[in-house]
DNA sequence: CAGCGAAGTGAACGCCGATTCACAATGTCA
DNA sequence: TGACATTGTGAATCGGCGTTCACTTCGCTG
């Protein structure tokens, strides 16, 4: 029976991944402590070794997928400076990070997950907001260097930008997946590009 | 302490609507037959008098939802026979009403609701999808008389449309209401509104 | 090799929440 | 008024889940 020993560093990313598939195949609110152990292949009891809590587990969890998504931002803005096109770099990884990791819309349209935990709740917001950002300074430098017209605040336009993505998410996870998220992104890029592009008719 | 006796049918009223507001006051999670039963002024087998279980209760307080939804559609279409003025009503018809029953957020960005429950996750996909189709018949008879380009597909902008909505409420709703999606839509429709009707320069 | 700390085990505890059931109160209709 | 159905009550049940703890096992280090 025993498992093999292993160091908790180890342990404590298969548990944040181990909990990222519960949670993508169940949902949050099926994320035991229970279910997480047998799929690390341990005891309940074992998990707390390697955290103080359950809500910690959910914690790393969150932060884990916070960084992924920051990565995408980075490695688009490097891959070019125009800004419409990293735009649409950017759109097309983040489409694709959602789609891998199917966890990450049950946390992200969940509540057991904020409810009761204000911090948490405000740091994802921070999360959300920090990425936001990062997004209206593409499109401000977009609007500097003449690609974006300027008639619309930057920060409204990022927050589009997240329509272009969220409609499409929620309605993919809504379906389970028969809803094609790329598809509609790739349908509305257009429009919406064309929109950052060409209303330079004021 | 005994309640006053009532019909069942005046007591599934106000059980969804304690229900709503129980959701808007702490989420999802935090519902309990017992909090609900309190909040009624019942014992909590009472409340199966009423209901089978909690699930229904669930049911009923989201089909409650779903048809305030629809209503809006409906009244937003009988105003007026201009599309784009229409799509304006309707924008501001649904943040009103998601502003008034912060309730429907708890819902809509939840996953206990659905987990486990595939016929009740199906149902709502489907209210959502009959929305978007209302919204596409709209933007069909827009660009039938004009008003709205033909460049794209009715139902790639339906989506957008829901994208001006839904990453506000998000916001909202992560923010506690600190982000102001009244003032977002209203911006975010300028742009979208003029995308609709400008592209006509193909 | 002795010992010490880190990692794993299994049983048990305590809590909370959904649901049930026998019983009481109420309202209606003949 | 008397019977029957409906609604409300309170106690009890039942299960699940997070967490704790005393104990064991493993692996490194002096």
């Amino acid at each position: 029976m025993a498992a093999e020993k292993l160091e908790t560093e180890v342990r404590q990313d298969q548990i944040t991944n181990a909990a990222l598939g519960l949670i993508a195949a169940k949902g949050v609110s099926e994320l035991s402590m229970a279910k997480l152990a047998n799929r690390v292949g341990l005891v309940p009891s074992a998990i707390y070794r390697h955290f103080k809590s359950k809500d910690e587990v959910l914690d790393a969890t969150i932060a884990h997928i916070s960084e992924r998504l920051m990565n995408n931002v980075r490695s688009a803005r490097k891959e070019t400076s125009d800004a419409v096109e990293c735009l649409h770099m950017l759109l097309a990884s983040h489409v694709e990070l959602v789609r891998q990791n199917r966890g990450i819309l049950h946390i992200v349209f969940s509540d057991s997950v904020y409810s009761g935990r204000p911090l948490r709740k405000q740091r994802m917001y921070q999360a959300v907001a920090a990425y936001l950002n990062e997004v209206a300074a593409i499109i401000a430098d977009g609007q500097v260097h003449g690609l974006i017209c300027r008639d619309s605040d930057a920060h409204t336009l990022a927050v589009m930008f997240l329509g272009l993505i969220q409609p499409a998410a929620f309605l993919s996870h809504m379906s389970n997946g028969e809803f094609d998220a790329a598809e509609h992104a790739e349908n509305a890029w257009k429009v919406f590009s064309a929109c950052l592009t060409g209303a330079q008719r004021s």
